[in-house]
DNA sequence: AGCACGCCGACT
DNA sequence: GTCGGCGTGCTC
């Protein structure tokens, strides 16, 4: 049957489908997921088309004007994941459909680079040994061609080493033709890679593994792989994407955008040295995202490795989808959609029937609770690779500190003595604060004046490196005021309290005059490079202390680090987030993991105002089970989720009372839209960041265990609505932070 | 999102 | 008389 209609998603957000004709030019041709311009209103807009029809409701219909991608862009499969994400995020199709598709793809302005190529013509035995009297240089290039089954011009001249003149003359008399072939932009740079063979499994591995196996062969329920870090959880993802792609199966994996690195992507290329791996991350320059996206479009490509966007990667027979370190919070985008990758990778794998495996040491609460109701297949990997030791983690109560040493320092005696005798032998150290700067305030102790960002409601960091104050949030900075700015105090004492890297830095260099220390953050990641030059030199011992905020807590392992120390572990645990407990315990865990990988060891040192505090004494014993219990008892109790379902509603404006009106109009309109389910509706108030570059944010959350309907009533309340000018408004749901 | 249509104030 | 302010509503 001939479809006559399209029905069409314009790309202006407006959340709606419009129908066409499809003009007898392009019968047959117009697809779902199709590019198209059409006629709207006055203008021509571009679209997808998202579904055929044969009749139409609306009377006068207007033809499609062109077609624009001869393939479908977008398979049913993906158009299906943007629609029900449109519908659970509560935000329009057409931005789900952006984020399916990069831009390259969208805009069709960048192409396969084209270039020359050569390949041996016909030439006879005369001819060459003419060739290599006459013209030697020329021979050679022939002896190089026959080599190979052809090259590009450029890698020719390089290996015969001449120029493209000579090439040229040869093409010329026909012993070589010269073709245009496309040239793929490798993102490895054409590295080679020592191939690796599966590893035999312990017990534990197997059984996960055969869990996974279980699941490609016949898609039920996710796998979530619970596995203490050195685990062998990578194992694992490798042998079951093999099983995947022996039942012609395309795998997806899933990792942080922070551990996608040439090391990662290693292991993968290592172990299927003749799969075209292709590798989706923000660091691809627009033509090497272009040949990846197309590679796997294409179905050259059977294993992709990406970041969070790599979901909507378009392989066409998807059977397994890994999301390693499941629990990472880089997996939710924290703009419009706000989607989290895990969960659609959860979606995806539901509506085109492949595996999914979720891996993480210290899994998110809501996994680790879909596997205790059954909704997830549990597989626990207790012990690590090795059989060494999980490192013995030592709390240092600070308060005790505070009076022994009649004032806090940076580092406990403790701390200081394991690092001396770390260094004495010759061991490294990885120290670990989430602060940036050097001192988190800066006040007057005469009249209590603390200097604050004039754009939000924060206080500034000092940062010593260029002795001024900076506002983490909007980049902000002022000089250091010589007196108090209050103009009746003007007093001269002003101070600083709080520590961040600097001060840690400085502490270390003082206490420790020989060691070599280094500083590892946003303000000294000027470039791109000092991330491996660092890492680089920290590994051949150039570096024997790494002193460094969250960058650091992840990713490569070091054998040589014996010890880690957690300058401040509270830092996290107070913030006003229903999650505080759960990032500290996961902080400490991860972090922990990067100590004693070798023969040797670790040691872990944890300063904490709040030792008894259940994250710490749990992430202490290594006791991810312990933990949850009793975390999972308090979002219970509080109507949290897991147990229940969060929808976050911010609104930001410039003017206060704009931002607090609106809030409370949408709170009365959403609380009438809350019929027939249970859902909690929390009062209008400030976000705990009252002000950020200079908007007033206002929040409202609504809690329920129904998440589809407290969603479709969140869209009820707030679409076609008209905001007074300067509003914004924006959803989250399932937001992983609530600042 | 744009862009037209539309209904009231200050200009060549 | 007309140019243009931006409020309202529609786009297959």
């Amino acid at each position: 049957m001939l479809h006559s209609i399209a029905k069409v998603v314009v790309d202006l957000a407006l959340d709606r489908e419009f129908d066409y004709r499809i003009p007898a030019a392009l019968a047959g041709q117009v697809h779902v997921g199709s590019r198209v311009a059409v006629p709207f209103g006055t203008r021509v807009a571009q679209g997808y088309v998202v579904g055929l029809a044969t009749e139409s409701t609306h009377p006068k219909l207007k033809e499609i004007t062109e077609l624009l991608s001869k393939k479908p862009l977008l398979g049913d499969k993906i158009l299906e994941l943007t629609r029900w994400m449109g519908k659970y995020y509560c935000c329009p199709v057409e931005l789900c459909v952006k984020c399916a598709l990069p831009e390259v793809v969208r805009k069709a302005q960048i192409s396969w680079k084209e270039r020359q190529y050569a390949r041996l013509g016909t030439i006879g035995d005369a001819d060459f040994a003419k060739l290599q009297k006459k013209a030697p240089k020329q021979a050679h290039v022939i002896e190089v061609l026959r080599r190979e089954e052809g090259m590009f011009v450029a890698r020719l001249c390089e290996s015969a080493d001449t120029d493209a003149a000579t090439v040229k003359k040869l093409a010329e008399k026909g012993f070589v033709t010269i073709t245009d072939q496309t040239e793929e932009r490798d993102p490895f740079g054409g590295e080679v890679f020592l191939p690796t063979e599966p590893l035999k499994l312990n017990t534990e591995q197997q059984h996960a593994l055969d869990l996974c196996l279980a699941q490609i062969a016949k898609p039920q329920s996710p796998v979530l792989i619970h596995g203490v870090t050195g685990s062998g959880k990578t194992e694992i993802y490798l042998q079951a994407i093999a099983a995947a792609l022996h039942a012609g199966k395309d795998s997806i994996v899933l990792v942080p955008e922070i551990s996608l690195t040439p090391q990662t992507v290693e292991r993968f290329r290592a172990r299927f040295p003749n799969q075209a791996i292709t590798v989706l991350h923000s660091h691809l320059s627009a033509g090497e995202r272009h040949d990846q996206w197309h590679k796997i479009h294409n179905g050259e490509s059977h294993i992709v490795i990406g970041a969070r966007s790599a979901i909507f990667a378009p392989v066409r027979a998807l059977g397994l989808i890994i999301v390693d370190e499941e629990h990472e919070t880089s997996y939710k985008q924290e703009e419009a959609p706000r989607y989290n990758a895990r969960d659609l990778a959860v979606m995806r794998g539901k509506l085109e029937g492949a595996a999914v495996v979720l891996g993480s040491a210290t899994p998110s609460l809501e996994s680790y609770y879909n596997a205790q109701r059954g909704r997830y297949v549990l597989a626990e990997l207790p012990r690590r690779v090795d059989n060494i030791k999980m490192p013995l983690m030592r709390i240092v109560d600070l308060r005790q500190e505070a009076i022994r040493n009649k004032g806090v320092h940076v580092l406990s005696s403790r701390l200081h003595g394991a690092i001396q005798a770390r260094l004495d032998k010759r061991e490294q150290v990885i120290l670990f604060l989430n602060r940036r700067g050097f001192a988190t305030h800066c006040f007057c102790p005469r009249c209590g004046y603390v200097a604050e960002c004039p754009n939000c409601s924060i206080a500034l960091t000092f940062h010593r490196q260029h002795n001024r104050l900076l506002c983490h949030l909007c980049d902000h900075t002022q000089p250091v005021p010589k007196v108090c700015p209050k103009p009746d105090c003007r007093d001269p004492a002003i101070r600083y309290s709080g520590m961040g890297t600097e001060k840690v830095e400085s502490a270390l260099q003082k206490a420790f005059p020989k060691a070599r220390v280094q500083r590892m953050d946003a303000d000294v990641m000027t470039k791109k490079s000092l991330y491996r030059e660092i890492f680089n030199a920290f590994r051949v011992g150039k570096i024997d202390i790494l002193v460094g905020t969250q960058m650091i807590a992840k990713g490569l392992h070091f054998p040589n680090v014996t010890l880690v120390g957690i300058i401040h572990a509270d830092m996290a645990l107070h913030l006003p987030d229903f999650r505080a407990g759960e990032r500290t315990f996961q902080l400490l865990v991860q972090v922990a993991g990067r100590a004693g990988r070798g023969d040797i060891e670790g040691e872990v040192v944890v300063q904490s105002y709040t030792p008894f505090h259940p994250a710490i004494q749990y992430a202490r014993q290594h006791d991810y089970r312990g933990f949850y219990d009793q975390e999972i008892e308090f979002r219970q109790q509080l109507y949290y989720p897991p147990y229940t379902r969060m929808v976050a509603l911010t609104v930001r404006s410039r003017s206060e009372g704009k931002a607090k009106f609106v809030t409370e109009t949408i709170a009365k309109d959403l609380a009438q839209q809350l019929t027939g389910f249970k859902a909690i509706v929390g009062e209008p108030a400030p976000a705990p960041l009252a002000r950020i570059q200079t908007f007033y944010r206002y929040q409202l959350i609504a809690r329920s265990e129904r998440i589809l309907e407290l969603s479709a009533a969140v869209a009820r309340a707030i679409t076609g609505r008209k905001w007074p000018d300067d509003v914004t408004v924006s959803i989250d749901v399932d937001p992983l932070s609530l600042l």
